[in-house]
DNA sequence: TTAATGAGCACCGCTCCGCCC
DNA sequence: TGGGCGGAGCGGTGCTCATTA
């Protein structure tokens, strides 16, 4: 597409791209001035700076980042580290970060993890490294992630998105717990006695706030907390988890850790000749586009990615321009999630409360 | 994690990284005979070839990828164009492609499209040059992308995904249409006497593929073809088209676009009282790790990402290297897909045939 | 005197060229 | 023919030193 290396002939895409050398000719400077207005390096003047700027956009010049990557040892990338991509959550934050980077001219560099251990998460940081990102955002909120995090030298800039337990470093998240009381508390509401958790994967930081935050607000009610059952991400992991519960006639509410294990817990109590909503309720997590058509629609929690995402890569540009960013997690870069009611949920069979 | 540029102090992260020098003050040879051996030139002695790569391993040395890419002008990266990564396809796709380009040891660029419009294509593929990325894998099977991948200057090699009318350019594909006739004859051999579609979005591709291998379908086998209905890949998409099919009696057999679809589909069938699979059945497309527990669990079509990715892959670093690779569709690019058989497909409420 | 800029150059690590043994 | 040697770039960054208003 550009003219072959050395080569005089082979001009075939056009002519060749402009350099730096070119934009200082057009504006009458130096390139040295060319780079300072570059690199935002105070002692230019404001009119020769608008000269340069001019010059860049009439010849459409963008610097060469090999060339810059080379000096530097550092290229403008962001890396991103990110746990099993086919996940709704996961898949949703990367494209969020990968569209925000984008937008701000950068390039993304992705590392996904093909297993969940510490030499697989230490593998993707090597790897990044390798590349010289300039920064990393790091979606993998495992707590093997967060340790190899812990153990990183210091040099490269990292953002957490929702490893709520690496305090060292900024975190961007959603209010996981917050998200989970919402559930628990619209099912007391409705005069459930309690909630029981299908959970996550332990090892998931997420997971384990979404208990946390039932758990918190089951006793901040007075109510017994069961023992959660589960352990996965799956709708074959809830589907298990369902199977146990519908064995329990004491059961009337159920909150699963993600939309998918919800779908698998409905399947197994309808299985069990157990009416969702009538008999019992069923709520998710993460609002998946199909939780609206699932049968019935279920009632689950909304996090808006986007968000997520966008704060996340303006937390690291900021960090890599050498901003100071407050560690470990803060109320601005903390997202709040909603709760979307849809009729999966609803008063148990015999309202005891109101007798 | 690295010296910081120029400066002689800052030695943090350990020793400075070996350079091409090293390794051929180690091997005994010239910085020369090493970049042949790196780069397989000819004219080099096995012996001398085997004492550079013992050096090499011996300290570890990688290429600095941006010297290499200042000089050539072409990194060894991949690029990949891919349009809605909350699909499960090309989410699926982008994490086979992703992996099998990371373990080769390159480096993956991502270029997704915010919108399906030809400028969108276009900044996409603007995006990836400019990276000067090796080779791109698209994996956008939309009209407007294949308009636009046709419009591209020659020099950078390309593969499609999935692009079945892009006959210019190397494709690898799941065969749509035999996925879309193996769910049509699986519902015609239940005895149903037509099968009804519900058609994913008209711009793409693998849409229009499944379309067609249904239509062939039903024609070989002398039934009539009625009018596809739907337009998208959604299950909002799918509810839509199961409420206008609802009305029509005659319906037993639907096999729409894709799962979230096929969902939406039942979910509008069951609200309008037609049960599923008694009264119609619903088949799928893509085979989402859910389908198996959508109530009824879901009759659908496999795809073997992972393979295609790999594929993809493969055939672009073919083509990276200089080796001639056939344009168009070929058989050994065409994965196989496989059918599913779930309870969410029936023989029709009276079998007409047999009285 | 000072702030803004220019001129020139070394250097980052690699590829490729010419010339030599 | 296999290989060494030296050197010229690639396109930036950032240093020193001189020059100008």
């Amino acid at each position: 597409m550009t003219t072959a290396p050395g080569a005089p002939a082979g001009r075939r895409g056009g002519r060749r791209a402009p350099v730096m050398h070119d934009v200082a000719r057009l504006a009458g400077v130096s390139h040295q001035t060319v780079s300072r207005v570059l690199n935002g390096s105070p002692g230019v003047r404001q009119a020769t700076r608008e000269r340069v700027e001019a010059a860049i956009a009439e010849l459409d010049y963008r610097p060469n980042a090999a060339a810059r990557a080379l000096v530097t040892d550092r290229s403008a990338a962001v890396g991103v580290v990110v746990a099993d991509t086919t996940l709704f959550g996961p898949a949703s934050i990367l494209l969020a970060v990968e569209q925000s980077v984008r937008r701000r001219g950068r390039e993304v560099n992705v590392a996904s993890l093909p297993d969940l251990d510490v030499a697989s998460v230490a593998d993707a940081f090597a790897y990044l490294e390798e590349l010289r990102v300039g920064g990393v955002v790091v979606v993998a909120p495992q707590r093997t992630a967060a340790d190899v995090m812990l153990a990183l030298p210091e040099g490269t800039p990292v953002v957490a998105v929702d490893g709520g337990l690496v305090a060292d470093l900024p975190i961007v998240c959603v209010d996981q717990a917050l998200g989970a009381a919402l559930v628990t508390e619209h099912l007391l509401d409705l005069g459930h006695e309690t909630v029981h958790h299908v959970a996550g994967p332990p090892d998931w930081l997420e997971a384990e706030e979404r208990v946390a935050g039932w758990r918190a607000t089951l006793s901040d009610s007075g109510r017994g907390v069961p023992e959660p059952v589960g352990g996965g991400w799956t709708a074959a992991d809830g589907y298990a988890a369902g199977q146990l519960l519908a064995r329990d006639p004491d059961v009337t509410a159920v909150f699963a850790a993600n939309d998918p294990t919800a779908l698998g817990v409905v399947r197994a109590l309808q299985e069990a000749g157990r009416r969702v909503p009538d008999d019992v309720s069923v709520a998710g997590f993460d609002d998946v586009p199909e939780a609206p058509f699932y049968g019935p629609a279920l009632t689950s929690v909304r996090q808006n990615f986007p968000e997520l995402g966008e704060l996340a890569v303006a937390t690291l540009l900021d960090l890599v321009a050498g901003a100071e960013v407050p560690r470990g997690r803060v109320p601005e870069r903390t997202v709040t999630p909603s709760l979307a009611v849809r009729s999966s949920t609803a008063p148990p069979p015999t309202t005891r409360r109101t007798s």
